[in-house]
RNA sequence: UGCCCGGUAGCUCAGUGGCAGAGCAGGUGACUGUUAAUCACUUGGUCGCUGGUUCGAUCCCAGCCCGGGCAGCCA
């Protein structure tokens, strides 16, 4: 007999005859005719409700059936006399799958999201768990459909490479070289020819550089990955290895990146609200009670754009402060984001045009900047309570300013020939930004540590499962 | 990496320089179309680790380990 899914099962728009639901326990209340058992599979949020009569052969399987034991059960599916529920099952035959010992740690009652992650191979049988991982996997259903629909083609960048990309952060170091007696030059140094790909090589900070090639050739694409960055830090919301989002348009300035910066983030927020809103009520109840109300809001109101020198004078004149001095030509504070996005204009910000010597060496220079007051064309999405969510530029296309670009950084062109080849053969104006999914599935459920929104989270000292 | 907070029962936490506490979970029994059921009884402790101060340390001090927050780095 075909399992039905709870989800459907609840979903039903009449009594069935026999049905068959598997899953895991949620709790067992016992009477003295008859058991309530709570079966959760997973497939949505809420459990189904089975009754088992005393007198069925199969009773004595109750007795077994604790929190956490997986159980199948066969039996008809009619409205319930009880409130709470619309329908019920009641068993006809009734069978426990695996027991769960009485030492199973996920209880009825409260749990802190801390104590939830050393036991990160159980937390998703958990409400809160369960929601989170049903909207990560709708999430990333809804990127690809967003561009999908637009006529993107999604690359897969290495996920191994020998660039250090942009300098975006510390870098993983990949070899198969025995650390403990690595072969030497004649130098006395580490020969890294001798390494499994002939020289240095890493994990991808950025899929970015390899993603401008195929906008060169496809016009539109994006990549969707792992990223890796060795940086030691104790956040809510940065991780050792998330997944990265990042669109690379040719023939696209900064105006559309910002476009699309923006009709993407409410495509995902709106594809949620709607497919997920089960979960989002979850979230909003247990997690965050504004959730609704804000996602709503992003969606109905235009995003702000403000250019980052506008950005230094609001900041200035704001009368506050700073713990962070503010100046034009320093990098945007997390406090000073902060204030502009939840305080000055409450509501997501797109930051654009920063000081050149700030940013990464491949952005396009602004033409026509005063002297001292050199700009290039990035731009940051900031939302508020997570701050930056999304970080992007056009692209310099033209080869002199891109290598002045890199003169400034002290980057060896040599090591950057192919993505100089670019703009020697057929080169184009084009843009793109990266969209980190966790954060965005952070902004999406109102978890507040990012650890939560990942599966198996990797931060610095932490990898057990 | 810097600053700050925490570590006591399986979980969430209170507490004290002098016999270690509660709620929940677990166990036993009762009761009930129940809804994180209810009621009664009950098991359960290396008070993070190491050292120091003290007649005596879970409590005070130092070092270390672990968890968390904020900042920096960024997505």
């Amino acid at each position: 007999m075909q399992r039905t899914l709870v989800k459907d099962a609840l979903n039903s728009t009449g009594p069935i005859d026999t049905i068959l639901l598997q899953g895991w326990v949620r709790t067992r209340r016992d009477a003295k005719a008859f058991s309530f058992i709570e079966l959760n599979d997973g497939s949505c949020l809420k459990g189904m409700q089975v009754i088992v009569d005393a007198t069925l052969p199969d009773y004595a399987a109750v007795n077994r059936a604790n929190t956490g034991a997986s159980v199948s059960v066969r039996g008809k599916l009619v409205e319930s006399k009880g409130g709470g529920q619309k329908w019920e099952v009641i068993a006809e035959t009734f069978a426990v799958l695996g027991e769960a010992d009485t030492d199973y740690p996920l209880q009825k009652k409260g749990h802190t999201m801390e104590f939830l992650r050393e036991i990160a191979h159980l937390r998703p049988r958990s409400n809160l768990f369960g929601a989170v991982f049903r909207v990560r996997s709708r999430l990333a259903y809804a990127v690809h459909q967003f561009f999908q629909e637009r006529n993107f083609h999604y690359v897969h960048t290495p996920i191994v490479t020998a660039s250090d990309a942009e300098g975006a952060g510390d870098m993983f170091r990949v070899t198969t070289l025995d650390l403990a007696n690595p072969p030497k030059t004649e130098n006395g140094e580490i020969d890294n020819a001798e390494d499994f790909f002939g020289k240095k090589t890493f994990l991808t900070v950025s899929g970015q550089l390899e993603a401008e090639i195929f906008a060169c050739a496809l016009s539109n694409v994006y990549t969707f990955g792992p990223t890796f960055r060795a940086e030691n830090s104790h956040t809510s919301r940065h991780a050792s290895e998330f997944w990265m989002i990042e669109p690379e348009v040719a023939f696209c300035d900064l105006q559309g990146d910002m476009d699309l910066a923006e009709d993407f983030v409410k495509y995902l927020i709106r594809d949620i609200r709607e497919q997920c809103a089960g979960d989002l009520e979850f979230f909003s109840k247990f997690v965050d009670k504004d959730l609704l109300t804000r996602l709503d809001f992003v969606l109905e109101k235009p995003f702000v754009r403000c250019s980052y020198t506008e950005a230094v004078e609001i900041l200035e004149q704001s009368g506050k402060t700073w713990e962070h001095p503010v100046a034009w030509g320093d990098n945007l504070q997390s406090e000073h984001e902060r204030y502009l996005t939840e305080e000055h204009f409450k509501c997501p910000v797109t930051v654009y045009n920063y000081p050149r010597a700030i940013k990464a060496f491949y952005m396009r220079q602004t033409d026509g900047c005063a002297p001292g007051r050199e700009t290039v064309a990035a731009m940051d999405l900031l939302v508020p309570g997570i701050g930056e969510i999304i970080g992007g530029s056009q692209r310099e296309e033209r080869l002199d300013k891109l290598k002045a670009g890199m003169a400034l950084h002290h980057l060896d062109e040599k090591n950057y020939w192919w993505y100089l080849d670019l703009r020697r053969y057929g080169s184009v104006p084009h843009a793109g930004f990266g969209l980190g999914f966790e954060r965005m599935l952070m902004f999406v459920t109102g978890v507040a540590n990012i650890r939560d929104v990942i599966p198996f989270a990797r931060t610095p000292g932490t990898a057990e499962f």
